[in-house]
RNA sequence: CGGGGAGUGGCGCAGCCUGGUAGCGCAUCUGGUUUGGGACCAGAGGGUCGCAGGUUCGAAUCCUGUCUCCCCGACCA
C-alpha cells in the first residue's frame, strides 16, 4: 500500500480525552475514531490489525476442534426470557423494540442462541461433543466505558460453546480450550496468566479469566512466582497452571481474610497488573435445560448435555497488546498481528533515481508477498521516520539517495539498530 | 448512579473572573528555499465559541435549562 493514496489520518499531539497509553497511541496512529462513548470506528489501518488478531483466534480455534458460525447481533428477547436472563441481566444490556414493538436486544452474549441453535440440530450421544464459536460484535452498556477500545460498549468479541454428553467430558473440553487460549496469547506475543475466577451471571463452578501482564492493566493479580517458570507448550500445561495459585485482587482478598490465608508464602507471591482478554465457563446444564435440550444417549435415555462458555476480547487484544508492547516513539506490534510487516520510506520523493530505487524495491517486495506500506509521499524524512515508528511496523527499509548511489538501502528493526544492506538483499532477507 | 472535570477551526490550548463581535502553536493550501530522524521564509483558507432560552444597546464571556465527552467509584471480554 502506497501512503500517498492510504487514509492514514496520524495525530501530532495526544488528544486530550485519551488517558491510557493504548488509547492515545490508538488514537495517534489513526487506528481508531471515537464516534459516541465507548463506540469506536475502525480506520483502515487498525482494522487491517484487528483482522490480524481475528485470524490468530480463528486459527487456534479450528485447531482446537471448533466450528466457525456467526450468530446474528440482534437477538430476540423471548430467548432470553426462556433463560431467565431477560432481567437478570439488567441495564447492561441494550434493550431495542422493532417496529412492531416486538423487544429485541443487541446481543451481550451468546448462550441462549446458540444452545437454541445447536439444539435444534442434535438428537444423539453421537453428535457430541461438539464446540461452536463465533466472532461477532457485542454490545453492554457498560456502566462506565473507558480507555478505549480496552472498556468499549460495543467490541468484537471470540465467543465459544461447547457441548457434551457428562461433567467429565465437559471439563475436558474446558482444559483443551484452556490450553488453545494459551497458544493463542503466545502467538499473540502476549504472556497470559491464568486465574480462578468466580463464576458470576453466567453462573457454573469453573473459570478462568486470562489476564496479560501490564502496568497499565485494570486490575491487580496475585500469583505463585512458580507460574512464571511453566513452559505453556507442555502438554500438562494446563494442569501444572491450575494447580498453582492465581487469583484477582478482590478474590485474593477474601482468601488472605479466609482461616486458612493464602496458600502461597509470602516470599513466592508475586504481584502485577492485568488486563483480562478472556473468560471462560463451565457450567453444566444451565442452558441446556432452561431450553430443555437432550440427546438421546446410549441407553436409549436422555441425557441433558453439559455446556461451557469461552470468550476472548478481540478488540481488547489490540489494546492490551499495546500496553504491553510499546516505546516512547510508538507501538511495537508483533510480528503475527503488525498490520505491515515492512515500512518502505523513501527518503526522497524528488529524487528520481531514489524513487525509482524505492518503487522497484516496492513491487518486488509486493511480488515477493511482503506486505509493505510504502511511505511514497513527498515529506521529510524525519516525519517519515516519526510516522513509521508511531505506527509500529516490524521492520523499515530507509531509501535515500546516498545508499541508491552505493547500492544500499537501510534495514532496520523497530527500535533496533540500522544495517546497510545491498538493495538486491533486501527483499530475500524480508520474504 | 454518586463524586469531579471539560465542550472555542482537524489536533493541543488561551480568552470567560472584569461583556465590545475570536486568538496562539501544530496541521492544511500556495509560492520559494530546503532535504539521512517531526525544516525555514512569505502568504492564504478554515471556527456564528456544544445546543436552546434569557439578561443587555451589545454575550465565547453573565443567568437558566439541556445535550455530549472525560476522570474516580460500584460492574465487566
Amino acid at each position: 500500500m502506497r501512503l500517498s493514496r492510504y487514509f492514514l489520518p496520524v495525530l501530532k499531539e495526544t488528544p486530550g480525552d485519551a488517558v491510557v497509553v493504548s488509547h492515545q497511541l490508538m488514537l495517534r496512529a489513526g487506528l481508531i475514531r471515537q464516534t459516541a462513548a465507548g463506540i469506536y470506528a475502525w480506520l483502515p489501518l487498525g482494522l487491517r490489525i484487528l483482522r490480524k488478531i481475528e485470524a490468530v483466534v480463528r486459527e487456534e480455534q479450528n485447531r482446537a476442534g471448533a466450528l466457525e458460525i456467526l450468530m446474528p447481533t440482534i437477538q430476540s428477547a423471548d430467548l432470553w426470557q426462556q433463560s431467565g436472563r431477560y432481567e437478570a441481566y439488567g441495564p447492561e444490556m441494550l434493550r431495542i423494540k422493532d417496529r412492531h414493538g416486538r423487544d429485541m436486544l443487541y446481543g451481550p452474549t451468546n448462550e441462549e442462541v446458540v444452545t437454541t441453535i445447536f439444539a435444534g440440530g442434535v438428537r444423539s450421544y453421537r453428535d457430541l461433543p461438539r464446540n461452536l464459536y463465533h466472532i461477532q460484535w457485542k454490545f453492554r452498556d457498560e456502566v462506565r466505558p473507558r480507555f478505549g477500545v480496552m472498556r468499549g460498549r460495543e467490541f468484537l468479541m471470540k465467543d465459544g460453546y461447547s457441548f457434551d454428553l457428562d461433567v467429565e467430558s465437559g471439563q475436558a473440553s474446558y482444559r483443551a480450550i484452556f490450553a488453545s487460549y494459551l497458544k493463542t496469547f503466545a502467538r499473540l506475543g502476549l504472556k497470559a496468566v491464568p486465574v480462578r475466577a468466580p463464576t458470576g451471571p453466567i453462573g457454573g463452578d469453573l473459570s478462568h479469566e486470562f489476564h496479560i501482564l501490564a502496568d497499565t492493566g485494570e486490575s491487580a493479580i496475585f500469583y505463585d512466582a512458580a507460574l512464571d517458570d511453566i513452559d505453556l507448550d507442555a502438554p500438562d500445561a494446563v494442569e501444572a497452571l491450575t494447580a498453582l495459585y492465581a487469583m484477582e485482587e478482590e478474590e485474593h482478598a477474601k482468601v488472605v481474610a479466609s482461616a486458612e490465608g493464602c496458600p502461597v508464602p509470602p516470599e513466592r507471591l508475586r504481584t502485577r497488573r492485568g488486563i483480562e482478554v478472556g473468560h471462560i465457563f463451565f457450567f453444566g446444564d444451565k442452558y441446556t435445560a432452561a431450553f430443555g435440550m437432550s440427546v438421546q444417549g446410549p441407553d436409549g435415555q436422555p441425557v441433558v448435555p453439559q455446556m461451557g462458555s469461552y470468550g476472548i476480547g478481540v478488540s481488547r487484544l489490540m489494546a492490551a497488546i499495546i500496553e504491553a508492547s510499546h516505546d516512547a516513539a510508538g507501538i511495537v506490534w508483533p510480528e503475527a498481528v503488525a498490520p505491515y510487516k515492512v515500512a518502505l520510506i523513501n527518503l526522497r520523493a524528488d529524487d528520481a533515481t531514489c524513487a525509482a530505487a524505492a518503487d522497484t524495491l516496492y513491487a518486488q517486495l509486493e511480488a515477493a508477498g511482503v506486505e509493505v506500506l510504502y511511505d511514497d509521499r513527498d515529506e521529510r524524512g524525519g516525519a517519515k521516520f516519526a510516522t513509521a515508528d508511531l505506527i509500529g511496523l516490524p521492520w523499515q527499509v530507509i531509501v535515500g539517495p546516498k545508499g541508491v548511489a552505493a547500492g544500499t538501502v537501510e534495514l532496520k528493526r523497530r527500535g533496533g539498530e540500522r544495517e546497510d544492506v545491498s538493495i538486491g538483499a533486501v527483499v530475500a532477507r524480508l520474504a
